[in-house]
This record gives C-alpha cells, sequence and structure tokens, in this order.
DNA sequence: GAAAAGGAATGAATCGTTTCAAATCGGGCA
DNA sequence: TGCCCGATTTGAAACGATTCATTCCTTTTC
C-alpha cells in the first residue's frame, strides 16, 4: 500500500547525500493489539450501567439541567467507568453539527499563513471546534479536491485564502451552503464575508517608501496573476510610479515567478540583474520572495541595500533577522486570522449577522534592506519598537 | 458569543500602535441564504432518480466491478446531476473508518514542524487522508484535551510529538486502540511506532564541534526538561564535554528556558552573558531558540562568533538567511513526516506490520555564527553545498 | 425442457447518537 | 381519596450511509 519511494520535498531541492536511516522491530506482534482493541463503548452500555434509559444519558450529555441530580451523578459515574468517548460521527449525523472547520491556505510553511492560523485556532479552540488544515501550494486543483473533501466530512464552515483571483470556488462553496469567510482576501465584490489587508495600500507604501529614497527604476518580483494578492500589490505600486512620474522619470518592471517561495525568489535574480534599465531597487510580492531574492544578490556579489534595495511583503518574523534585515509591509496575521473566524463564527452558529468584510491597514516596517547606504551604521537594531 | 476582545498573541508580544480595522456590511441579509441552505442531497434520492436501490448506488460508490456498466453509468449520472456528496459521517459510523489522521505537534509556528507535516501530507493526501492538525504550545494539559477531541472523532490514527517525556499519554492511545505513530521522538523502550532523529549524536555533533574550535566553557540554552528532545541534546552536550574534558579543560554551563520560541532564546541572553565562567560559544535546543539568542546578543552588542559562538538545531529553512548564518544540526525534516505516515499508515490498513522504530542520522552544516573569525571573510557564500 | 449456475439488484438491518411525544412519578390541593 | 400538574424519564423513530442474505434473471448444461 505505501510507496517505497520517498517523495521528495519541494522545499529541498537538493537533497545532498541524505541522511541514511535505520530500523529497529520491535518483539511485538501486529495482530495481538489489533484483534484486543476492544468495540468502543457506547451510549447503550452506560444507559445500562447507570440504569437509565438512553434519552437520559444522552440528555445529561447535551441537556444537564433537566435531569434530576442524583441520576445525572449515576450516570456520570458510568460514563467514567465505562470510560466512555462520544462518537462524533454518530453525533453529527443526527444533530447536524461537525464542530469541525476547514482551513485552505496557500502554503501551510510560509509563517504568514501559520500565524493567521495560530489566531483561527485559539477563537475557535475555545468553542470547542478542531481544524482541518490543508495547504493547497497555489493549485487550483487540489484546492478543489480539498473543498470536495471537507463538504463530505460536512465541516460546520470554511476559512479559505483562495488560489484563482475570481472568487467563484469559495462562491460556489457559499452556494452549496457552506459557511464561508475569505482570508487575507477583499469579498465585498462577491457579497462574502472576509478579512484584509489593503494590499494596494501596502505597496503603495512600499514602491513610495523606494521613490522617496531616490530611486528611479524599480523591479516589482511577483506571483502568479491568478493570485489576487499578486494583482492588487502590483496595482499598488503602478499607482505610486504613475504619482511619482509627475516630478522625475520613474519606472516599475515586473518579474513574474509561478509560486511565492525562497526558491522562486532566489530563481527570479537573473531576469532582475538583466534587466533594462537595471533596477536599484525591487519590491518582493512577499517575504519568502524577498529571503530568495536576498539569497540570490548575496550569490551574485550585489550588495544589498548599496547597488540593490529590497522590500518584502507580510513581515513574516523572520524578517527582521535577515542578513541584511529586511524592509517588509507588516500585516496583523494574528488578529487577521482572530477576526476571521469570529466571523466564521457567527455564521455558523446562526447569530444575527450580516457578511461583511474586515478591512486592516498595512504598515510599512523599514529595515537595513532599505536603509539609504548608512556606511559606517553601527550594529543593527532592533527594528522593532517597543 | 464571539468574545469581543481580541486575544494577544504570545508570538507578537509588544503589539506596537496596532492597526485600526475597518469594516464593511454588505446589503445581502443574514436568514436568507441560511434558510435557503437546502437539505443535502442523499444516497436515496440518487436511487430514486437512477431508478435503482439504495445498495446498488452505495455498490456504485464502494464497489464498482460489481454493477453492470449500464447501470453503473445511470446511476453516475445522478450523481452528477444531484451533485450527490457523500456523508463522511454516516459513511464512518457504519464503515468504521474516518480517513481523518490526526497529527499532534509542538509548535506549528516552528518551520521544523511544517516541514514534517508536510512529508507526512504528501504520503497521506494521496490515500484520500485528511489531516487534523493540533499546536500543543508544549502543553500536556491541551495535549489531553486534542487526544479527546481527536478519540471523539474517530481519527484512523494519530502522528504525535508529546509534550512530556514519558510516554504515557501516547501509550494510553495505542491502549484504546487508537494507531499510533510517534513523530521525532524514539518510541522503541515503550513498544511504540516512531520515525526519530538521534538527537544525542546531533548534540554531540554540535559539542563536538565547538570544542574543537578551541572553545572551553560553553553553555547550552535548554527547553524544559519534560521535553525529551530537550533531555536528549543536553545528555549529547554532556557526553562530548566529558570526553573533551580528559585533554582539556571543558565546561557546559546549562540555561533553561520555559518554551523552545524566538522570544524566550532573547530573553536567556542576560542568563548567558552573567554566567561564570563567562561561555564563548553556545549551543541551543532549537533553532527558534537560537534565532532568539543572536537577536538578543546583537542588541547587547556582543559579536557572533568573535565574542560568542552559536550552533542551532533542526536546520530549519531561514537559519542559512540570518545574520550571521547559523550553523545548525541538520534533521531530514520531510522525510521524516513521510516515514512516520506510511508507517501510521501500515498500522491503519491493517498490512502486515511490525512496530518500530526508524531512526535518521543527524548532520552537522557549519555556518558562519561558529566559524572561527575570518577577519576579512569575503561575503559570506551560500553554505548549502550543491 | 428442466435444473443448475452465476451475475445483478434488492431492501431490511445496522452503526451510535439525538429528538420528542408519551408515559410515569410524586406531591399539592380540593 | 381523587385529580391535576410539573418535573423526570422513557423508548421508538430518525440521521445517511454500508452490509449481506435473498430474490430475480439469464445462460449454460445435460
Amino acid at each position: 500500500m505505501a510507496k517505497g519511494r520517498l517523495p521528495t520535498s519541494p522545499h529541498d531541492e537538493t537533497p545532498v547525500n541524505r541522511a541514511g536511516s535505520a530500523e529497529r522491530r520491535h518483539s511485538s506482534a501486529t495482530g495481538a493489539d489489533r484483534t484486543s482493541a476492544k468495540r468502543r463503548v457506547t451510549i447503550r452500555e452506560v444507559a445500562n450501567l447507570a440504569q437509565v434509559s438512553l434519552g437520559t444519558v444522552s440528555n445529561v450529555l447535551n441537556n444537564p439541567t433537566v435531569v434530576a441530580p442524583t441520576t445525572r451523578k449515576r450516570v456520570l459515574d458510568a460514563i467514567d467507568s465505562t470510560r466512555f468517548v462520544r462518537n462524533t460521527a454518530a453525533h453529527q449525523l443526527r444533530a447536524g453539527k461537525s464542530r469541525t472547520i476547514g482551513v485552505v491556505l496557500l502554503d501551510i510553511a510560509n509563517p504568514f499563513f501559520t500565524e493567521i492560523v495560530r489566531g483561527a485556532e485559539h477563537v475557535l479552540r475555545e468553542q470547542d471546534y478542531v481544524l482541518m488544515l490543508c495547504s493547497t501550494d497555489e493549485s487550483a486543483k487540489r484546492e478543489q479536491r480539498y473543498f470536495r473533501v471537507l463538504e463530505e466530512h460536512r465541516v460546520d464552515g470554511i476559512l479559505v485564502c483562495p488560489v484563482d483571483s475570481d472568487l467563484e470556488s469559495a462562491v460556489a462553496l457559499v452556494a452549496r451552503g457552506i459557511p464561508t469567510v475569505l482570508l487575507d482576501r477583499d469579498g465585498s465584490s462577491h457579497g462574502l464575508c472576509s478579512a484584509a489587508v489593503d494590499d494596494i495600500r501596502g505597496a503603495e507604501l512600499a514602491a513610495d517608501h523606494l521613490f522617496e529614497l531616490g530611486h528611479q527604476a524599480i523591479a516589482l518580483v511577483n506571483g502568479p496573476a491568478t493570485i489576487r494578492q499578486c494583482i492588487d500589490r502590483k496595482e499598488g505600486a503602478r499607482r505610486s510610479v504613475k504619482r511619482a512620474h509627475c516630478c522625475r522619470s520613474a519606472s516599475l518592471q515586473e518579474i513574474v515567478v509561478g509560486a511565492l517561495t525562497i526558491d522562486q525568489g532566489e530563481g527570479a535574480v537573473a531576469a532582475l540583474l538583466a534587466a533594462e534599465p537595471r533596477p536599484s531597487a525591487v519590491m518582493c510580492a512577499n517575504d519568502l520572495l524577498a529571503f530568495g531574492v536576498l539569497r540570490g544578490l548575496a550569490a551574485a556579489g550585489v550588495g544589498v541595500p548599496e547597488e540593490m534595495a529590497v522590500v518584502g511583503y507580510d513581515d513574516v518574523v523572520f524578517a527582521s533577522m535577515l542578513s541584511p534585515s529586511l524592509s517588509s509591509v507588516r500585516q496583523p496575521k494574528y488578529e487577521l486570522g482572530v477576526a476571521a473566524a469570529e466571523l466564521l463564527l457567527e455564521e455558523v452558529t446562526g447569530a444575527p449577522h450580516e457578511h461583511r468584510a474586515i478591512r486592516f491597514e498595512p504598515e510599512l516596517v523599514v529595515r537595513a534592506s532599505s536603509t539609504p547606504r548608512p556606511v559606517s551604521a553601527p550594529r543593527a537594531k532592533r527594528s522593532r519598537p517597543g
């Protein structure tokens, strides 16, 4: 059944001299535990032991107040001594709620998304929901498959950062009756709930910053134009160029890569350095791309920021620790997750609720990678205020 | 229902001037879509439309070969036109399999774990399993709660990196009949399946490296002694010290922090600099701690590696990009996830199977943070071979 | 032409809960 | 004593699939 071949990691393309592995078999036999897997305790056995009916046990579980205290205690004792564990599948089948939320995002290895997940998880855990986490790696096909699986599981709702810029896939979910909230993407145009950051504004901040530093030719290392964030960030940069152009020569070149990853960023450096006119500054559609660009520039011996200024997007936690530390557009990641989860919870619980789009403001954090040549700079200070 | 208060992120302790958020309400009403949520299509409706019995539809779904081609086509068409989506809860209730795997790990924001998850997900997705991802943040209580929830959901199996060093919690799972495989932790002593890396050996590599560079007093910034990895890595360091001690003066000081995070690492720097004798090198129980230590040292104006050499553990993808780039003990993360998932799959599918412990070898990657003062070093080269 | 064989399709029973109308109980009141 | 009422408890009917012993047809064989 299990394939013998190890799939190789897309994140570790050059598996140098892969460390060998050793196996150690234990003595314990296989069938033994499997057959001994005692049948699961059901509510019925609890009822028998406690000398009550099925309905009463169910009430103790779901409506404790309606059952007499002495009976309740008897039932609870029986639950303890039988080690009863409620079967969610049966519960769900009858009651129609699964207490499960699907979370579908672009890349689980991106710290930006894990921070969002933390926020969402915090809110949902308190209400006893559990998360089904799915990473699409920006593949629409895989997104489709995950939606299908989540629907089969009858999740109570879905938080999604969609792959495609048209919101069709998300709209389809809602049409099928699944409460859905967009993550990091505005849904007001399609009447969807969402928690997002103004990406156009964020990109404007980044580009304005570069133009203010005196750069004239800047490049944008961008992801696929199917992804909304990429479209918006390009639009923001374009607006900034237009404004800057009125008072001086300003140009924007776009370098499009296949995915928002470190490796793709590194791969973009060749094109970046070959561009005409050669840009003196580059902004990236996200931090992972910027990390890759920094790595590529270092390998090519191009000094940052002296020969090339770099600005990222997301301000993931590692951005401040790079060499050189990376200027970036900060998004309130954790709060984004919290807001989206609360919105979804409203829909799921059927609380009075209007669909709405929560929008956060981005904030530019300037660090060494775009700081005008400090020549004999003191040791880079922590850039985080406070 | 939803709390008004935003929970604050444990990863973002100083929420400077939190960006405000704006809401925009859409016109679409609330009740409307909720009520219009058409009842779900069942297998029965499909049967009616296709003019066959329930059993036949079920067979088309699960045993396509036993039903005649023309009938099969009729049923498949009916499934399409009714947009039927199988209800996993009902399936699970009767068939006893949930096609769901629980993954319980210490910290979802740690790139080390996300890379493991990628590996596991790759294997499990191919077999149509979906992951329930849970992050314990090193809290035994939360781990307990997650185990409970996963058991209620009748997951087919669990991949877990346990919080406590005694493997009680994991053993208990197995005793309750839930196939369980340990992640990044050897289970042979308790007859559990596991995929792990030899942490004692890894720590020895790191410490040996420092002693070979001529350091005599080294420190270990370590996490809670409840966590197995921390215990083993300390043991490895201790063995190395003992060996080094025979030919010269060698000492090891341990600084214990509360969790394996960047912030905790930064917080450990004060103790590190106050230690007597003052260490000239420090190894950390994982990379996130090392990141924090680097940040703290930079803030304190201590030069790395001249005044203090630093070595991390895990070699997460960002380690090579820091300032200075971080020496670290590499673990085959992705492969770890793959191996664990394949092991679990064996148990779950009931394939002939002995419990066994797969063990990978760690590998030291030396970078700038511990490279003997290169004085006028050329621009740091990519440290990754290849 | 009857019997046997085997391929397809059937549908009632079942999985473990929740739900809800009906039965039961125990006083309080006339 | 008899009746009524509210508080508890009961148990059968869902929920939506899967299973499997049967039934129903055709063919094949003798």
